[in-house]
DNA sequence: TTGAAAGCGCTAACAG
DNA sequence: CTGTTAGCGCTTTCAA
């Protein structure tokens, strides 16, 4: 009864039992007509009866095709747990699972925190083991976008390259998010207007500081302080306690991501200001952090989540044709109004 | 030159552009003696030139290895957020990764929410896509190590599983790290004592819990008010808002993790608490969030990542001789005194 | 020490 | 509608 464990029965094996050829037992496996429906009855049952999967290395070997594809979120220092605390990653993985797992497509995580591991997940890659990667850096040099791309496997990024790089991503108008932001602070009366910006080697927290800044100034803003985190709540306490130690007097801070707004409200909390009354706050991403903060979070909504199947979209067309030319989409975000500004 | 990425190289390209066979590059590439130290070399220049890379699904056809394990981890409701919000998931990945990469080992990571999720990822498996696979479930009645200890995979487990199943896994002696706990309290001179602990129907919640309640009986303390959380920060305010609406008086907690213990941190500085004053607090995990407290967290190490690397060890172990019986291996807690307690 | 050859389990023409 | 057959790229006896 378990020794079907020792050498996992074959197309063979189903073959035999239902009394037809290996071929017949093929077709009906990969839901190819032209089987007659009686016959299907047979194999069918024949396939539960002896238990039967079919090998993935053995079809692999002729398709060329595994069905499935890998997430590759590459970064360093404090890598894990920065992955396992910001709940970006978890909107992007459920975006692309919910559009890949309907259509029977495996998804994979891999992770590459050093420059070690990411030649392992080169290697992963090139030996096939998948038929295309769907890539999230966090820093900006990353060689892996790179790597990846000249290695010939279908490729989409999530945001655009920091080197023009032939590849397919998916990207935010960042610029027109902070916009919204300085719009909205601007409307409800905010006279000494300060942001939390994101790292600024990277290209997303450039675009996001410099729109900010050029809104406010078309507003008659021409000086906007600043102070740069890393995108974790911590760094947007320590972030806050700077920008309030040199600039008290503030009642309009934007920043970059809702985590770091989360830290920063924090600390404004500490130090007794009310929020909105005293300060106006605006997050960006609208992720899960927006309403756990005290206030709720007025944020920028970053659609994660449609982005990441559009994603998978791209990276399934790329794979039925791998000539198809790089791509690249941009969404549009939307702003969102809570209780913090 | 770019059109090798049309049809790889394969072993035959290689074996003709060095001027020998197949089966002699095929043995340099696996490291086989017998192989004349300047065929050698001539074999190793081919394979850079042609840019060559071994199909792994050819090799494993024959081998009936793929040279990769799958860290599974499997949940449900707000899945998601949770797996990449809590610091745990971080720690299990990095000890894992730590002992396979240097073994050259391929990591992936699969995430299974809901059933369909299940389902894909027990196909995934079956079909020999890993070698074995490392499963750590969030929820009590999780049919899925069930499900893969069936399929005849080599599996290892996160936790003692509820159903007696004949399954390799690791665990923490939780019992004795909440006796840690109310020893200490005790110690620190507390009198009015009471705990937060896990969801009532996680085997570890329920060892943490009545391991304390018997340290704390065994103190003379008879009576411990307890409310339950679900291990999320979230959960953690709640339940010391609900706490010290029935229990105002109480000077000393235990907090099933450090996660809900900083919740309840935050909650008991908002009510005016001095912690350790007024109240001491010891956590559960010595996990990143017991740092980030204010003030940091006394807890009770779970040396999560030793135990993620046992955990690949015994499953390395399983995947080399298959008729190895299950085989559990229990790590001791340790108490780390910090401000809060 | 090296080469020839037999498959691993499956799909995909091609006949019938 | 069904069976036969030729490989996919690799490892591994078995000879030489």
């Amino acid at each position: 009864m378990r020794e079907d464990r020792v050498a996992s029965p074959t197309l063979e094996d189903v073959a035999r039992a239902a009394g037809v050829s290996r071929a017949t037992v093929s077709r009906v496996i990969n839901g190819i007509r032209n089987v007659d429906p009686s016959i299907q009855e047979v194999v069918r049952r024949a396939i539960a009866e002896v238990g039967y999967v079919p090998n993935r290395a053995a079809r692999q070997l002729v398709t060329g095709k595994t069905g499935s594809i890998a997430l590759i979120v590459s970064g360093a220092g404090q890598f894990f747990a920065r992955v396992f605390t910001d709940p970006f990653f978890g909107r992007v993985v459920e975006g692309i699972s919910g559009h890949l797992r309907p259509l029977g497509v495996h998804l994979v995580l891999m992770l590459a925190e050093a420059a070690d591991a990411r030649a392992q997940v080169v290697d992963y890659v090139r030996q096939g083991h998948v038929d295309g990667a769907i890539l999230v850096t966090t820093h900006a040099d990353d060689p892996l976008p790179a790597m990846l791309a000249e290695s010939g496997t279908p490729v989409v990024l999530f945001a655009r390259p920091d080197q023009p790089i032939p590849i397919s991503y998916v990207d935010l108008a960042h610029g027109a998010g902070a916009r919204m932001a300085a719009d909205h602070l601007v409307a409800r009366g905010c006279e000494r207007v300060a942001t939390i910006s994101g790292p600024l080697d990277v290209l997303a927290s450039m675009e996001r500081l410099s729109g900010f800044r050029e809104a406010m100034a078309r507003h008659g803003h021409a000086y906007v302080p600043s102070v740069a985190g890393n995108f974790t709540k911590e760094s947007g306490e320590a972030a806050m306690t700077r920008l309030l130690a040199d600039h008290p007097q503030i009642d309009g801070l934007f920043v970059a991501n809702d985590l770091m707004a989360q830290g920063a409200l924090e600390v404004a909390a500490a130090r007794g200001l009310r929020i909105p009354r005293d300060l106006r706050v605006v997050g960006f991403d609208d992720s899960t952090a927006a309403l756990a903060c005290r206030p709720p979070l007025t944020t920028i909504r970053h659609p994660v989540e449609d982005m990441s199947a559009e994603m998978s979209r791209l990276l399934l067309a790329q794979i039925e044709d791998p000539s198809r030319r790089p791509k690249s989409v941009i969404f549009e975000p939307e702003l969102v109004v809570r209780e913090s500004a």
